[in-house]
DNA sequence: CAGTATCCGAACTGATACTG
DNA sequence: CAGTATCAGTTCGGATACTG
């Protein structure tokens, strides 16, 4: 057994679905890994996430202390997100995934 | 963008998304490629997963291809649930996510 | 620009009972 | 043993309109 913020976890693997799973956070941590980015760059970046969607995300990335969010006091406003180190902790996992998906299906890849 | 199965994704890591996605099937292929299982020895290893989720979630994966179903002809029945070669290919990233939680909750972890 | 607010249907999840 | 069936509650996800 794991626990981690007070919740219990049967195995490590659990624990870190809780953290990056979902249908958009390994996403959002593979495009930021790249580059720090605005939110209207991240809406742009994935047409078929809502602005809304993209906003619990973030904040819940924000919150688990995965992303970082950085607001400019100027107007308009100027919000930039980057990954803290403990986001970055996640690259393995997400590299892994990629790799997985350029061995698996890389005949299907066009540019 | 790859296409896959006739549909579209903007990057690999979308695709694996949608394999090896949501709360449960993660933690099924880790404990699947340690041993071929029962149904209802998935049900004990798994508490908090009910027989309903557990039945749908390894018809999504057998239907992916990620899971064979081997059902014995018998009285009482027997079914035996093991990783296909292309279930096994998702091994990195499983061992990667298992690695995250050892690196980083290490000092939480009670066995 | 970077979000909120509201509404709504779909999907997920759980409890319980039942079946070949 | 290995599931299905039913009902109900919660969360997810998307469309649209609005705000500081």
């Amino acid at each position: 057994m794991i626990t981690y913020r007070d919740k219990e976890y049967r195995c490590a693997v659990e624990l870190t679905i809780e953290l990056i799973g979902g249908k958009w956070k390994a996403i959002l941590l593979w495009e930021l890994s790249k580059k720090t980015l605005r939110f209207n760059e991240l809406v742009r970046l994935f047409p078929n996430i809502t602005r809304k969607m993209l906003t619990q995300q973030l904040k819940e990335m924000e919150r688990d202390g995965l992303v970082l969010r950085k607001e400019y006091n100027q107007i308009p406003p100027k919000v930039e997100y980057s990954l803290t180190n403990f986001g970055k902790s996640f690259m393995p996992i997400i590299l892994a995934m990629n790799q997985w998906g350029v061995d698996y299906v890389a005949g299907n890849i066009k540019e």
